[in-house]
DNA sequence: GGATGTGAATGTCTTCACAGCT
DNA sequence: AGCTGTGAAGACATTCACATCC
């Protein structure tokens, strides 16, 4: 397939919430127009995002919302289940592993690591935290499908490392740093600070 | 000026940190390439990116440390300080007000609130969590510079229109949802559940 | 009639490559 | 000699505009 710019694959998925939105309300059939006015982008975009794929519309009517969720769904691979683990038991590992968006969109969360003694044990949202130092015994079997990185920067990069040794091949790192990982381990990185830097930008110029 | 592209700006912010780091290990001066390699990016892009604002090195020397640094830290507008509010007091807005990347960059939370009576008054982090029905009040004499949306989807247009009546102009949401302001008012969303979204595409098509 | 799907045109971002300064 | 700064080229993304089909 042709390489799908990263751009377009966001917006795919802000598509498949808004026909989400109009499923539940009841519509049955959208145009490209009224997608774009909910995601304030254009039709001709719309329409360009979905042709790289395929075509799914029918002209003079639109496209039909459940059909085009489905194939959304199936473009962004969310017709199956992942299991995900949640290294580093702080507050942002805390959010995460009771996020809500996450379960109805088949992302769960089945692990909680930490290496603090303290949390170690505890149980978390139903989940017992486990020890860090046990990873790679857990994943024998069964490796997460995807890895959400929330521990502090200076043990990110190790705990990349041994993530990737057991066999992960996504990781979403919330650590302030950029992990070296293999090519073939997909990598997105959040960082909060990054983004209140871009608004600091935006209101000094403007 | 000139329009910078987002992606500039973003950069920009990497390049900070890693001049950063640079400085904390002694290092005096530091070459695009140098730079280049610490980012994944090109040498010849970070020589654009900067080119846009001026000039900042010497031919044949490189860039000097603190210099850049600081330099770059003028270009994001970080040399000043940034009152924050967290409006919304779950788990997301706890990681976000203890978060210990905030402050060394001059962003301070200065206000919690929630709507939920059992939270508010309660005290976080040395904050006591007030109730978001005073917001417009509070923010009379003085305005938050940000504001961090953390709060359900139901109910962050609302809240966010009345930050914005109430003088906010820059917006950081959580929630998942675009929201609908004025132009001269800047918003960054985070999207937890899209971030996995796009890793689940990687993974599929890999 | 009305909205899609898509080449072509335009616009934006990145990379190249080298003149010019230290 | 080494590395920056930058026009020009190239790659990529968005928008236009219209033939095509329901």
């Amino acid at each position: 397939m042709r390489k799908i710019a990263e751009s377009t694959v966001r917006r795919l998925s802000l598509y498949l919430r808004f026909l989400e939105e109009f499923e539940a309300a009841g519509v049955a059939t959208v145009s490209s127009e009224a997608l774009a006015r909910r995601g304030s982008t254009t039709s001709a975009q719309v329409r360009k995002d979905l042709s790289f794929f395929g075509s799914f519309g029918k002209r003079g009517l639109g496209y039909s919302v459940p059909e085009l969720a489905a194939t959304l769904r199936d473009i962004l691979g969310l017709e199956r289940r992942y299991a995900v683990a949640v290294v580093g038991a702080g507050k942002v590992g805390s959010a995460l592993v009771q996020y809500r968006g996450f379960p109805s969109r088949g992302f769960h969360v089945e692990w909680v690591y930490d290496r603090d003694p303290a949390k170690i044990g505890s149980a978390w949202n139903g989940l017992r935290v486990r020890d860090v130092a046990g990873l790679e015994a857990d994943f024998e079997e069964v490796a997460p499908d995807i890895a959400i990185l929330a521990v502090p920067a200076d043990g990110a990069q190790a705990v990349a490392d041994r993530l990737v040794a057991a066999g992960v091949r996504a990781i979403l790192n919330f650590a302030p740093v950029q992990l070296a990982v293999p090519e073939e381990v997909a990598v997105k990185n959040v960082n909060m600070a990054l983004e209140l830097e871009t608004l600091s930008y935006a209101l000094r110029n403007r």
